[in-house]
DNA sequence: CCTATTTCAGATGGACTGAGATAC
DNA sequence: CGTATCTCAGTCAATCTGAAATAG
């Protein structure tokens, strides 16, 4: 037996080099992963995936937009957002209206279904970021959620 | 002209709703798009992508092993790991020899040449993450570092 | 016989591009 | 005429699955 498998066959855990393990770009993007997991697993309970619950959140908070508009705020592209929409429109959560004032715009609100929908899928996104935050006491994520945001914030108008 | 409309174009930036800027899942997500971004183009130089790199790191640092313990260590699908190695063999930054104690296995290891490619590498993805750090001062960079990587870490074997 | 490894061919969902139709 | 919006078709890299060939 091949001496480079026995080495490795003798722990059971595969472990990544610690050179990647201590990269700040790698570890961003471990826990990238497991929250989008978290709160992927969180909204497909109700059907649903992230760009639809970041544009029911849009239209709650931010008001009523046209497609162009929405996309824009939440830098997605005009092709996705057309397919969410047209899933969003299809379960109700959302409607469509032509802008009399600029008939090249659909307007688009959230419904009184989507509001109720939202509230739950608030709750759960919520209970997702608990779990993924779950190892950290609450001056630690306060303070996590300071330097993130720092991170995130920098190079943008 | 639409009431929805005139509202945004009286200021240039689309933001993102606050109830999502806010949520640790998304910023974690905003961080490491950002961090992606920064080392894609760093390994780009190059000519390789962040896969390639963390083969080269692991072979460098964890030695030797076949294209199976390799993708193990490594999170690497196996037939996406066979694309990699294929590259990188072709590069002559990494030999590949049937290992004769069985015969099913490629050892895989690195060259001499991979070796110095890799050290440039290491510069490049260093001074990513200098770049991807640079709004945070020493202690802050060492505290975020200390909680991604109890976040990352949480809940594996 | 059953399992492990390497390899290949193809499926799948996400991000993006180009172009047409309509409207300003 | 040029530009903006919505829509559709299709590309592209990344991720993953299934199965064949070989070896244990």
């Amino acid at each position: 037996m091949s001496v480079v498998a026995e080495v490795e066959s003798e722990h059971g855990g595969y472990q990544a080099p610690r050179r990647l393990q201590r990269l700040p770009s790698w570890l961003a993007g471990q826990v990238a992963k497991k929250a989008e997991q978290l709160v992927g697993e969180a909204l497909a309970h109700d059907g649903v995936r992230r760009p639809h619950f970041a544009v029911l959140t849009s239209l709650a908070e931010q008001g009523a937009a046209s497609q162009a508009a929405l996309g824009r705020r939440l830098w997605i592209d005009r092709s996705d957002l057309h397919a969410i929409l047209a899933e969003l429109e299809r379960a109700g959560l959302v409607a469509r209206v032509r802008d009399p004032a600029d008939r090249r715009r659909n307007i688009v609100t959230i419904t009184p279904v989507g509001m109720d929908a939202l509230s739950r899928l608030d709750e759960r996104v919520e209970s997702a970021q608990r779990a993924l935050l779950a190892p950290l006491s609450g001056s630690e994520r306060r303070e996590l959620l300071r330097l993130l945001e720092r991170l995130a914030g920098a190079g943008e108008g």
